[in-house]
RNA sequence: GGCCACGUGGCGGAGUGGUUACGUAGAGGACUGCAAAUCCUCGUACCCCGGUUCAAUUCCGGGCGUGGCCUCCA
């Protein structure tokens, strides 16, 4: 099995080579938690989980560990936390925002299929790391205090920019800011800051004497680099990250720990956008995955959890994703079609040419065709069924689920279940008698009620039966 | 303004220097009394203009369009 990774850093595919085959390491950007979880956040969520899967499968389950983190600490989070409880001291109001916000990701993003990570560190739990990162930076020439900051000295890295392929000198003729005046130079970035009153603070590195909070991006540097190690194989997020955030994480870990590379590995996932624009909360197209889940506010519909995640990987995970009711209506028919492995106990692995399309960096939508092949024979091979439906599972876009498992909500439709039956029973009687007319004049009443009516022979008996559901 | 992606049949979406992606919608057919499900068949797509080549949707250049980043935004 050979496992080919797109790599930012080299952009080129290549073969993925694990540091160390009985221990392989992923990290991911995690959320920050101030607000619902959207649906831009979902994407690398449900990507990276399916090569966690898939490293899982390649490596063994017990060969792999894969950190996302929880980002805590932030200017957001102390502006929603004032905003939300402005009666509770600053503290209390964010542990309690963090708290709720990050239990509310756990929920939503279990329904979207995903597994949870080995290790989901906080990045207030590792202040102390991100102190000794400060100073060990400050030691070696790397970072500077000025008026109570500590800033990463970007001139002291030759490549610096490398990941996102751009020169200082770009950049610093592009820029479009006002540089805060204390900087040595304008693309140098905040490692450290002092705190202002209300603020979360805790004492600073290198004998600051006012009391701080870490900057954007050393938290990551310094959560990966406790529980993964100093250089790890993947580390991923959504393409919009590679800069700054990324290529300061490099900077700050690579620089304090003088090595050659933080992770070998770097992949992005594309962008997302909502009907064809960019969602944005002034447009009014912002859409949480809470509100896919359990809201009718995109498209009329709720949508389920597996129906969300199989369209998000229909599409490659490197391309952009225009994300429309139309593609979630596609995917939830097509899990309506593959419900038929409802009652089918799964084989033990998962096809082979499934893994296979997985594994040419982590190709979904080819994967999928593949899928589609085997429903084909799945239909009248009980073998082939038990392997489908072990590959679904999988891959994770369907469990077990029943069409009505798979369009929450459905039921909103009231029908008198005993007036149906009524009329079934009726309408049998006429069968039988070969009154078709009639027969039709009551599938067509119950139709206008909004049931559907399926006829089939057992085939014990050689009866015909009828089942009925209600459409949407 | 700088840097970087993307542009495939009605829609979604892979891939490839020359031979079917696939799904969905639609059309026709088989099977069903009629439906549903299932099965079979079908469209001959690759933004525009140049170039390289025996051959380009696939490589190169330019253009147009959309989007991302350049600002403590997924």
């Amino acid at each position: 099995m050979t496992l080919r990774l797109y790599n930012t850093l080299t952009r080129q595919k290549a073969e993925f080579k694990p540091i160390d085959a009985s221990n392989v390491r992923m990290y991911v950007c995690g959320p920050t938690v101030y607000d619902f979880a959207h649906i831009g956040n979902a994407r690398p969520v449900i990507v990276f989980d399916v090569l966690y899967r898939l490293l899982r499968h390649i490596y063994g389950a017990d060969h792999v560990t894969y950190v996302r983190n929880i980002t805590d600490v932030d200017d957001k989070i102390n502006a929603r936390a004032a905003e939300r409880y402005p009666d509770l001291a600053p503290e209390l109001a964010i542990r309690k925002l963090t708290e709720e916000t990050a239990n509310q990701f756990h929920a939503d993003i279990a329904a979207l299929g995903v597994l949870a990570p080995n290790v989901e560190p906080r990045a207030t739990e590792h202040i102390v790391e991100m102190v000794e990162l400060c100073d060990a930076l400050i030691a070696n020439g790397h970072a500077y205090v000025a008026a109570d900051h500590v800033l990463f000295d970007v001139s002291s890295m030759p490549d610096y920019g490398r990941l996102s392929n751009r020169s200082l000198d770009e950049m610093e003729a592009g820029a479009r800011v006002e540089v805060a005046p204390y900087k040595k130079g304008p693309m140098d970035f905040v490692l450290w800051k002092p705190s202002k009153p209300g603020e979360p603070s805790w004492s600073s590195p290198a004998g600051i004497a006012v009391a701080g909070r870490p900057g954007w991006h050393i938290e990551c540097s310094a959560m990966a680099g406790k529980h993964l190690g100093n250089v790890f194989d993947i580390h991923g997020g959504g393409i919009d990250l590679a800069f700054p955030h990324h290529e300061n994480e490099i900077a700050q870990s690579r620089c304090a720990h003088g090595t050659p590379v933080m992770a070998n590995v770097w992949m992005h996932n594309g962008f997302l956008q909502v009907e064809g624009e960019k969602m944005s909360k002034s447009l009014g197209n912002f859409i949480t995955i809470n509100e896919l889940l359990a809201t009718t506010s995109f498209g009329g519909s709720q949508w389920h959890g597996r129906v969300v995640r199989l369209a998000m990987l229909g599409t490659h995970y490197r391309q952009p994703i225009d994300w429309t009711v139309d593609r979630l209506v596609q995917a939830r028919a097509t899990l309506f079609d593959l419900s038929f492995l409802h009652d089918v106990v799964p084989a033990a692995e998962p096809h082979p040419d499934v893994i296979a399309a997985l594994a040419d960096d982590l190709n979904t939508p080819s994967a999928m065709s593949i899928v589609h092949g085997l429903a084909k024979s799945a239909h009248r091979n009980a073998d082939q069924a038990a392997e489908l439906k072990a590959t679904l599972q999988f891959l994770g876009v369907y469990d077990s689920e029943t069409q009505h498992d798979l369009d929450p909500g459905h039921l909103a439709r009231q029908v008198d279940a005993s007036h149906v039956n009524r009329l079934i029973a009726a309408r049998l009687v006429a069968r039988k008698a070969k009154d078709f007319v009639e027969s039709d004049r009551i599938r067509d009443e119950l139709s206008a009620m909004g049931v559907a009516l399926n006829d089939t022979k057992n085939k014990g008996t050689g009866e015909i039966e009828t089942t009925w559901e209600v459409r949407r």
